[in-house]
DNA sequence: GGTTTCAAGTTCCAAATGGAACTAATAATG
DNA sequence: CATTATTAGTTCCATTTGGAACTTGAAACC
């Protein structure tokens, strides 16, 4: 058993030694896939839905940092502008609904935008409960601001793809998302 | 504009008061689509990436919650037992790498299940600094345990794909993941 | 071999997060 | 129309999180 840590480690220092003639963190990407492949080839394991994931972190984790650093925009108020940007007018709930998140942090950032002035927020005249939303101009202008890191990331993540498999993903994702009953229960 | 809001409500509502029959949160369930589709077919937006991204919320959020009530176990206390469960020996650094996580959270993570007497951590004799991480049996079994949840939301999030659409996924999240050199930085 | 640089992990701490309980308002029921 | 159940959104607060600084050890360079 240590000699199958032994020879992999030693993959990964080899390259990063310098044979691969690569600058950088060549080792950090051997080894990656030297440990993602055979994690999605045992069996037992949902590698669709995880790889999913690992996607998901990759392309939000370093983008939300940035954004956080440079705008002082938390992810679910990022998620929120976003949602505005496309609507008119969205009631917080709609928010929580179609992002999968929790209702009290996208209150929360309700707040922050509305103190920030990003937003606009008025009682819905047909009942009292609920909240309509809506952007104002500087809360577009932020939004476009970070609207184009994310379609650059996405273009570079999704770049080894052909334009035809970028539409097979796109129909299979389309696929997904109409069968979301079974799945998107607020949680 | 309060038009566009008026008409989805509605439409949102009519389908609850039980025009379509169905039990539970039909309402929901018509307003997620009707949000997300405009959303994603709007150009300038990182369509795939977005529901990926929702994808994953919606794979591991409601999981993870019970997860974590159940079995007291956090999300990078998951990863890291995930990932032992399938390499007899990993350092802390290569879980950081695979999972795209932070190494402080993972470095935590490994001490609780250490505390727990679910893993084994010792020195990597070749480089002091390095820890040698491995499943305990105890370990094992808590991670089968909950494996099996994982399975079954991800057979459940894509039983609306066909055995053949499944395979297209796989394999263009093959081909996603074996580009990652562009992407899969730590950060 | 002394000095500088880099890498693995840990600790610190300020900040983000989300479950649960709460308030207020509407809908459902008898 | 009084009572009960349900829903939207907020607040509270304990817990989780992750950036930054730190410690220790190994390479790299001269």
């Amino acid at each position: 058993m240590a000699a199958t840590k032994r020879s992999s480690r030693q993959t990964a220092s080899k390259s990063k030694s310098g044979t691969t003639g690569q600058p950088g963190n060549a080792g950090n990407e051997d080894r990656f896939l030297e440990l993602l492949v055979p994690l999605m080839s045992s069996p037992g394991v949902a590698k669709n839905a995880y790889r999913m994931s690992i996607f998901a972190n990759f392309f939000n984790g370093p983008i939300y940092a940035v954004i956080q650093k440079r705008f002082r925009l938390l992810r679910d108020e990022l998620n929120t502008l976003f949602c505005l940007a496309h609507f008119e007018e969205l009631s917080p709930r709609d928010i929580c609904l179609v992002m999968g998140r929790p209702k009290n942090s996208v209150s929360r950032a309700i707040s922050r935008l509305q103190e920030r002035d990003l937003i606009e927020v008025r009682d819905d005249p047909n009942d009292a409960r609920v909240d309509i939303l809506s952007l104002k101009p500087a809360g577009h202008d932020l939004y476009e601001e970070t609207r184009r890191m994310f379609v650059d990331r996405e273009t570079q993540m999704l770049s080894s793809l052909t334009n035809r498999e970028k539409d097979t993903l796109d129909r299979l994702l389309t696929k997904l998302m109409n069968a979301h009953e079974s799945w998107s229960d607020l949680y």
